[in-house]
DNA sequence: AGCACGCCGACT
DNA sequence: GTCGGCGTGCTC
């Protein structure tokens, strides 16, 4: 036998999500075991077996650790690629959570495969050799016996054990004393991996219509940018051509392609002129309908690099996907590009990220670009190019405002404006459709009692209970309650109880009112579940309906040709929700619902009711001027202090009781406010009850904390320090739960080195 | 988070 | 005398 060699350690991370346990724990590796950084693992952990990843190889013990144990098992089928790796570190420290939180979304889902325990004969025994033993100890004997017959030689310790446990373990003690078997920690036998068929796999690529003259000089620019850009392209111009054009350039040299869409839009005909187009390669859509067996597939064939283009949301750039070459953030605006759950990652930075480790080019695309993208563009950060044509070259639709004071002074108090109800009328006569958006959300059907004014509300989250007309019942929306409308009022006991249709019920009525015989779809969230959703709009789109009336739903999603009006009821309503993006949001969403009164080959109109006509927002979209909405807008937040150009945290408490959440908020927020004077621009805003004062039983209190310097750093480490500070003093069952979000508009895009550390 | 150890009340 | 309450300390 040759000299033991060089001993072998490794720092583990530990599957715990716990702040104290994010730290690595030094392991031995047994002697012939091949370990790699980012290999899973499982080790003894505190008189336990658990999962951990390897993050760093060392060549000599731990000093001032006594008992280093070796490790129990390799997972072989998961290893987190060092570049993962990496992100997960910078993602833990930029987003304020634990390197096992950062790393979880980034793993396989669905369950891990647990080691068990297997008992291994070593050597072979003499007949003699045998013969004693069965004198000696039949027991041991027959242990032996099973062993040599069994596959590999070896058995699972609980079939092993399974006649009579206690004699059993104490025969399987002696023969592990007198070195005849070996127990040892394995992963279940090799499965043979889940191949999930691509599904259709197109004959031949879908042929490439020629570029426009814009197309053309954008697609140039691509091929020699030097570091990300911002696409902004008018409704139309033909930015997904664009992309599709450049991934053909990334592909042809032999690199892969991400490509991003906000969570909403990812439907299968999403991906649909992807896989067509790129039908030689290997295209990958994540949806979020997957099954999690269809997932974890579809994470080992991206690692093992069988996939070429990868569509997604933003947990897509979690992938373990190497050699990229593209990554297309589409409707780059969308907020659902920030995850709402811990790691509260923004996928925009995410996405320049990934791309800074692996050198590819990052193009976000939008008609109406975040603030903070167009303002970055500026500051020289990201590199704008701009569309102002449209592919068919026809104008946009024309935006008409109508003013609703005007309207009630001359005395009509109905939703629908004179204008709109003609332009209807004339859509009705020509067999063409109308599209009626209501902007805001929470227009829903909620019931009321007529005699207390008692609204009834879930009993988990402080929200009221919205009817579902298809099922008839209440339900909650942020949560699974559903329940029976009542016949008598919870409160009073009478049975004036009605439902109050604000929303897209009250226009139906009054839509039918004027134009009985038009044929009236709904959808909002009352009328729609996810599938009711999809068949309220084919059913639109197979013109079964002469009207859609809506909220956010429509205006996004499958085109309809036959739309050549498009009625925004109230614009300016969700232009007065306090929150500093209201002007932003409104314009985006107002934008994107005109356009889809351009898809018809009839010239389309655009026909915005409001009460506030000269709004800078409305003003904006009525002329299709995004540039000078994004004047107005940025100064506005210029001088009001707002992101981009402060750093805004938001911290969230919550707890399942109330005055426990109320406590930890105070006591959090005075802990910063000590910080705060010492470290400068620091204010503190709060606590304050959240928007939704319960959400599934736990109360929420929030913390909004305002940092006007020019890094964020001070603000991570005030609001780290504090959350420590306050572990150490809180009671030892958490009974509130903690969670920082920062704002990322301000946040400069420039990546640090990557070899630096970045240590939580 | 688990899971141990450890020191004080009401029970076979 | 013990069984068991949960306060605090640790996890390579
Ligand atoms: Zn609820
Ligand atoms: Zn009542």
């Amino acid at each position: 036998m040759p000299e033991t060699s060089q001993e072998r350690y490794v720092q583990v991370l530990i599957d715990q999500p716990l702040p104290e346990l994010d730290r690595l724990f030094h392991y031995r590796v047994p002697d012939g075991w091949d370990v790699p950084l980012g290999q899973q693992v499982w080790v003894p952990f505190n008189r336990k077996l658990i999962a951990g990843w390897v993050w760093a190889l060392d060549d000599r013990p731990p000093e001032n650790v006594s008992t280093v144990q070796f490790l129990a098992a390799v997972d072989r089928h998961v290893r987190v690629p060092d570049d993962v790796r990496q992100l997960v570190d910078w993602m833990a420290h930029r987003y304020q959570c634990t390197r096992t939180e950062a790393l979880h979304p980034c793993l396989p889902p669905g369950p891990r495969q647990r080691p068990s325990r297997w008992v291994m004969l070593q050597g072979t025994m003499t007949t003699e050799e045998r013969a004693s033993w069965g004198g000696i100890d039949p027991d041991a004997a027959a242990i032996i016996a099973r062993l040599s017959r069994a596959a590999h030689r070896q058995m699972r310790l609980t079939t092993l054990l399974q006649p009579d446990r206690q004699a059993q373990t104490a025969a399987i003690e002696r023969l592990i004393r007198a070195g005849w078997v070996k127990l040892e920690w394995q992963l279940p036998r090799e499965r043979p991996p889940i191949e999930h068929k691509t599904g259709q796999r197109e004959q031949t690529p879908s042929p490439w219509p020629p570029l426009t003259a814009e197309q053309a000089r954008i697609c140039e620019h691509l091929a020699t940018a030097s570091g990300p850009v911002l696409l902004h392209g008018v409704t139309g111009s033909g930015k997904t051509e664009v992309y599709l054009h450049s991934a053909r350039e990334v592909l042809a040299r032999g690199q892969r392609v991400l490509y991003l869409v906000p969570e909403i839009g990812l439907t299968p005909q999403a991906g649909a002129r992807w896989t067509e187009r790129f039908a030689d390669y290997s295209v990958l859509l994540l949806h979020s309908g997957l099954k999690d067996r269809e997932r974890h597939g579809a994470w080992h064939r991206i690692a093992s690099g069988q996939v070429d283009v990868v569509i997604g949301a933003r947990s897509a750039l979690l992938a373990p996907i190497d050699r990229l070459g593209l990554i297309v953030v589409d409707e780059e605006h969308e907020p659902s590009y920030i995850q709402d759950q811990d790691p509260k990652y923004d996928a925009r930075e995410v996405a320049l990220f990934r791309a800074h480790q692996q050198g590819a080019l990052v193009i976000m695309g939008s008609a109406t670009p975040s603030l903070e993208a167009y303002w970055q563009a500026g500051m020289g950060r990201l590199q704008l190019l701009t569309m102002r044509e449209r592919v068919t070259g026809a104008a946009l639709p024309p935006v008409t405002m109508v003013d609703m004071r005007a309207e009630l002074a001359a005395g009509r108090r109905g939703v629908l404006s004179q204008q709109l109800r003609e332009a209807i009328d004339q859509r009705l006569q020509r067999g063409e459709q109308s599209l009626l958006y209501l902007n805001r959300r929470g227009f829903s059907t909620f019931v009321l009692c007529r005699e207390c004014g008692e609204v009834l509300t879930c009993p988990h989250c402080a929200v009221s209970l919205v009817y579902h007309r298809a099922a008839q019942v209440l339900r909650c929306h942020y949560c699974q309650h559903r329940q029976a409308v009542p016949k008598q009022c919870p409160h009073c006991h009478s049975e004036a109880i009605r439902y109050f249709g604000t929303g897209t019920q009250r226009i139906e009525t009054e839509l039918l009112q004027h134009f009985p015989s038009a044929r009236v779809l709904r959808m909002d969230r009352d009328t729609a579940d996810s599938h009711g959703v999809e068949q309220v709009l084919n059913q639109f789109a197979r013109r079964e309906g002469d009207i859609l009336v809506g909220t956010q739903m429509i205006a996004k999603g499958l085109d309809f040709p036959a739309v050549t009006l498009v009625g925004v009821l109230a614009a300016d309503l969700s232009l007065h929700v306090p929150e500093f993006r209201a002007a932003e949001r409104t314009m985006q969403l107002l934008t994107q619902v005109a356009g889809r009164a351009g898809r018809s080959k009839q010239p389309g109109e655009v026909i915005m009711q409001t009460y506030c006509p000269e709004h800078y927002c409305l003003q904006a979209v009525e002329n299709h001027d995004y540039v000078g909405f994004y004047r107005r807008e940025i100064s506005i937040r210029q001088h009001l202090g707002y992101p981009p150009f402060s750093y805004l945290a938001r911290v969230l408490f919550t707890g399942l009781v109330e005055a426990e959440v109320a406590m930890a908020a105070e006591t959090w927020a005075e802990r910063l406010r000590d910080q705060a004077k010492s470290i400068g621009p620091l204010e503190v805003w709060g606590p304050a009850v959240d928007g939704i004062a319960k959400l599934e039983d736990r109360h929420r209190r929030v913390l909004t904390v305002r940092w006007q310097g020019i890094d964020a750093e001070p603000l991570r480490a005030a609001l780290q320090a504090t959350n420590q500070a306050y572990r150490r003093l809180r009671g030892r069952p958490a009974a509130v739960t903690v969670s920082v979000a920062i704002d990322s508009a301000a946040e400069p895009r420039v990546y640090p080195p990557l070899d630096k550390a970045f240590q939580s």
